[in-house]
RNA sequence: GUGCCUUUAGCUCAACGGCAGAGCGCCUGACUGUGGCUCAGGAGGUUGUGGGUUCGAAACCCAUAAGGCACCCCA
């Protein structure tokens, strides 16, 4: 028999079990505070119809489809299924078909790995987990959502203690409006809009260039979308300096300029620290079919990593499968991306291999069933334990504990059993304690706690 | 889809065209009632694959595959 060469596949990462425990705990603060929100948990299929995953122009060569390896002799294995690339996609067909069974606004969340067949690199996965919420509306919904988000993100991230972030904010409306009112024809704003998008990823002068040379605007009309872009300044002087500039009298900026005051005090309201959010007139999103507030948010540390965590507002969530209009809020955190940096950096820093505090050790293997009931004494006052089953010495077995990161170990052995008790030994101070074995689960507890 | 780089032990990497090596990790023992430290020993390789040049190739050439990076785009 011989033996298949374990390989990596490139793009489908994979971690360790100390990795995957820090994830978890990540996902773990996530879904809690989606919750908290009132946002409901919503699972759609891996797979979804070829033709609703291109309903919405996905690139057809960036989605992998799925066919048996085999079927009936002469028969071509493939089937009209897909592997989904995003979450919005399969969320818009999931509302446009439950619409008649779902209470609107209508919030969900969602986490689930999605698929994507690309060239992966850094941070460039083809099978990563995605973390949507969304808030839909029938024909409206309101713009104290547009608040909300931010703050949801602020409460995730600083929980998830992985250093400082600001939640970048702007209006596509606002953008949109200036742009008019600049003279940039209609069906050139969503090209500017690119271009202006890239200005922290790229320098000014190409973006510059970008705009005159590519998109033909006049050097006035760059000049002054690159002077309105590039304004940086602390939240209410810019608000201000935007107000100013209302004199443009374009309607769509005042309306963009109104809402993006809406949802700055909103997010105050809720608590946002103002270290942890900025109004960026360059936040575009590219360009994709948001219409109002924009987000993106950023580590300082690493912003290399780019935006991790984007959304926004937009008019119509299923157009393509419905004609009832359903518009609405929300962000994706790029989880798989974030997570890997991370860790890979060390700025989540990696511990046990096990999420159970405590080993029961055997000494005495005649006495299992004593270590065994112990074990499910523990477990059932919601302390995790393992019990060492293999007929090894002490020293092995709390070599064993050290190496996978149990807490507390558990030992008994004929001095123990002689005065009915346990020893407790502490892993991360080494020190010892011995407790009557009717005791143990309280003082379990009790270390634990410390 | 385009371009560049890489591929040698589980991992990170050495080896002038001339015997295939180190560190870390892993296993065993010192140590059958006490982990991390230390010491001693051990296992582990058709040098990604196929061809070519050469007396001789891990090294040079060609092809191919896989991996990585950048562009595009995005999380």
């Amino acid at each position: 028999m011989t033996a298949i060469t374990p390989r990596p596949m490139s793009g489908f990462p994979e971690l360790l079990p100390e990795q995957q425990i820090v994830f978890n705990r990540s996902l773990q603060i996530i879904r809690e505070t989606f919750e908290a929100f009132g946002f409901a948990p919503i699972e759609t299929p891996s797979v979804e119809r070829k033709e609703v995953l291109t309903s919405k122009g996905g690139e057809e060569k960036e989605i992998y489809a799925i066919s048996r390896m085999q079927s009936q002799p002469g028969e071509v294995g493939e089937t009209e299924f897909a592997l989904h690339f995003d979450l919005t996609v399969p969320f818009a067909r999931y509302v446009a078909q439950h619409k008649d069974k779902l209470t609107f606004p209508f919030r969900r969340y969602q986490i689930q790995k999605v698929w994507r067949g690309e060239r992966a690199q850094k941070g460039r996965y083809r099978e990563f987990y995605q973390c949507d919420i969304d808030v839909i509306g029938r024909g409206s919904v309101s713009l104290f959502n547009d608040s909300e988000i931010p703050s949801i993100i602020y409460k995730i991230f600083d929980r998830m203690d992985i250093g400082a972030f600001v939640i970048r904010i702007n209006n596509r409306r606002l953008l949109q409006g200036f742009f008019e009112a600049q003279g940039v024809a209609h069906g050139q704003i969503a090209d500017v809009l690119r271009a202006v998008d890239r200005l922290d990823k790229t320098s000014r002068d190409t973006v510059f260039a970008d705009l005159t040379k590519n998109l033909g605007l006049s050097e006035m009309q760059a000049s002054a979308i690159m002077a309105m872009t590039a304004q940086s300044l602390p939240t209410d002087e810019l608000l201000t300096q935007l107000s100013n500039g209302a004199s443009y009298g374009n309607a769509t900026y005042d309306q963009g300029l109104a809402e993006l005051k809406t949802v700055v005090a909103g997010m105050r309201s809720l608590g946002v620290p103002e270290a942890n959010f900025v109004i960026d007139p360059s936040v575009a999103r590219g360009l994709g079919y948001y219409t109002g507030t924009v987000y993106e948010t950023k580590l300082i540390d690493h912003a290399d990593l780019g935006s991790i965590c984007s959304g926004g507002r937009y008019e119509d969530l299923a157009s393509f499968f419905t004609s009832e209009k359903l518009p609405g809020v929300g962000i994706s955190i790029g989880l798989s991306r974030l997570m890997f940096a991370l860790l890979e950096r060390g700025v989540l820093p990696t511990g046990a291999q096990t999420v159970a505090p405590v080993l029961v050790t055997s000494m005495d293997p005649a006495r299992m069933d004593y270590y065994l009931q112990t074990a499910a004494q523990l477990r059932s006052n919601g302390v995790g334990a393992e019990v060492f089953f293999d007929k090894k010495g002490l020293g092995d077995q709390l070599k064993y504990a050290s190496k996978k990161g149990f807490k507390l170990a558990l030992i008994a052995g004929a001095d123990e059993f002689s005065t009915n008790s346990f020893k407790i030994k502490d892993m991360r101070t080494t020190t010892e304690c011995t407790c009557l074995a009717s005791d143990v689960t309280e003082t379990v507890r009790q270390l634990l706690a410390e």
